[in-house]
DNA sequence: TTCGCAAAGTGTATATTTGACACAAAGCAT
DNA sequence: ATGCTTTGTGTCAAATATACACTTTGCGAA
């Protein structure tokens, strides 16, 4: 450590969330539009807020995520801490945070979360911290504001990860929903092909998903039967030292 | 949430660490003890200190490790965020924070990590944020400062889980080891019995250990052949898309 | 010197899991 | 009636996981 400087941090604290959809067919990251300073057009960025006095660090994850979305109850994980003193340094933020900040130099460091919303319960809209919102292509995302990059890909990680071991994927679909659209899901996130009739066997091995009377309808093809997740039987698999889906 | 308090959280931030080290026989966590107030004897503490302004995170808890230890070069990783704001509510820490801080009520998010360490390299001893410190068997830690034991609980759920899918269990052991060592390694962070054998089939067909012409001496029964780690075999095995160990 | 002790080291047989692969069934549109 | 598209299904071979017991080596005690 290099000690010509030992004071003690004090900074603001923040959370900003990665919010993962699917809309069938991708993986899309919520995220807030800038608007431009002087002109120039700001980077995109995680929706976040400073954490107040008093509230827990997963209240405050959940705060954000309720006041942009309207949505409660949601998948939410931690991902880490993130707090490198150069993180609000390059140019585009800088201008940004001079614009909008009474103490644009103070450091600031965020806690990082990312939750899994089913896009159907959410349209975007304007909110209290963002003017306005969309869901983008997490394949189409390749610059964010402050160091949200870095939480973004630490989070989609995590995601990758959690999903081989916790049947979190849920979270992304429809309460019904077809066991190709769940295959699906799974080899977006994964990003490979997964044999379809392997798939279908070990999921429907391990009764994590309950088939329905229903059918799809109206569409020209074979309808598919429609499922729906059995948390009882997770819960219980648990119990019984279940560990990870095999993918 | 409930806003009666929406100012903005100016917290300090700390970098708490789990030392963790590994005697051949069970797992240790390195913990430092702090001195009675008043006659009332304190809950011993995880090392840690509060960031400094310029400081990385992970910089922070490598002077941490440092500063207590001497070791330098150490594997270490980010648990995550800690800050419920009743974290330094019960009796205990709030005698002790009275006696040794100038604002014992202002509020701290520590950010946890874990690091692993080879014991031999280092002997308990005082340094300049401890008065004393010792290696206490996990097992027969109930009760830590602050939220110190949230964090062990979390420290050791995360290196159980990488654990199987990284070499990381190197980090604790000697440069060379026996496969028994290793074996009982595994089996002590497990919780759980490995077949012996089927220990020593899957490691050895990884290629990650290779076996030195040195044996062990002067113990009363067969010498144990003495190995070291390959971590060139290691990044090899993931570009080739190695996972995990399979336990 | 021999005997006993303690841990090291080794192979096989069985059950389970994975991975590869192709064609019939259903519904709609033309 | 035909064609298009997606659903839904079974088998076999290869790889992996699990269960299990005896011989070897070196030391120390008798």
């Amino acid at each position: 450590m290099d000690s010509k400087n030992r004071h003690e941090l004090n900074p603001r604290v923040s959370a900003d969330c990665v919010i993962f959809g699917f809309d069938l067919n991708q993986i899309k990251v919520l995220l807030i539009e800038r608007e431009a300073i002087n002109g120039v057009e700001q980077s995109m960025a995680l929706p976040g807020d400073l954490i107040f006095e008093g509230e827990n660090l997963d209240t405050a994850a959940s705060r954000v995520l309720y006041e942009l979305t309207g949505l409660d109850e949601i998948y939410l994980e931690q991902v880490g801490a993130f707090g490198d003193p150069n993180r609000l340094n390059n140019p585009k933020d800088q201008l940004w945070l001079k614009a909008v900040r009474q103490n644009p130099t103070e450091r600031v460091i965020t806690i990082g979360f990312f939750s899994l919303v089913n896009m159907n319960n959410y349209e975007p809209q304007p909110s209290s911290f963002a003017k306005s919102a969309a869901w983008i292509p997490l394949e189409d995302i390749d610059e964010l504001a402050f160091d949200h990059m870095e939480i973004l890909k630490a989070s989609f990680a995590k995601l990758q990860h959690k999903i081989r071991i916790q049947p979190i994927g849920f979270n992304l679909l429809p309460h019904k929903f077809t066991l190709s659209q769940l295959h699906k899901l799974y080899e977006v996130i994964l990003g490979r092909e997964l044999d379809k009739r392997n798939f279908r066997r070990k999921m429907l091995k391990l009764n994590l998903v309950q088939s329905l009377e229903e059918r799809q309808a109206g569409v020209p093809h074979k309808p598919s039967q429609y499922f729906v997740f059995n948390e009882e039987k997770y819960n219980e698999l648990i119990l019984h030292g279940f560990d990870n889906f095999g993918f």
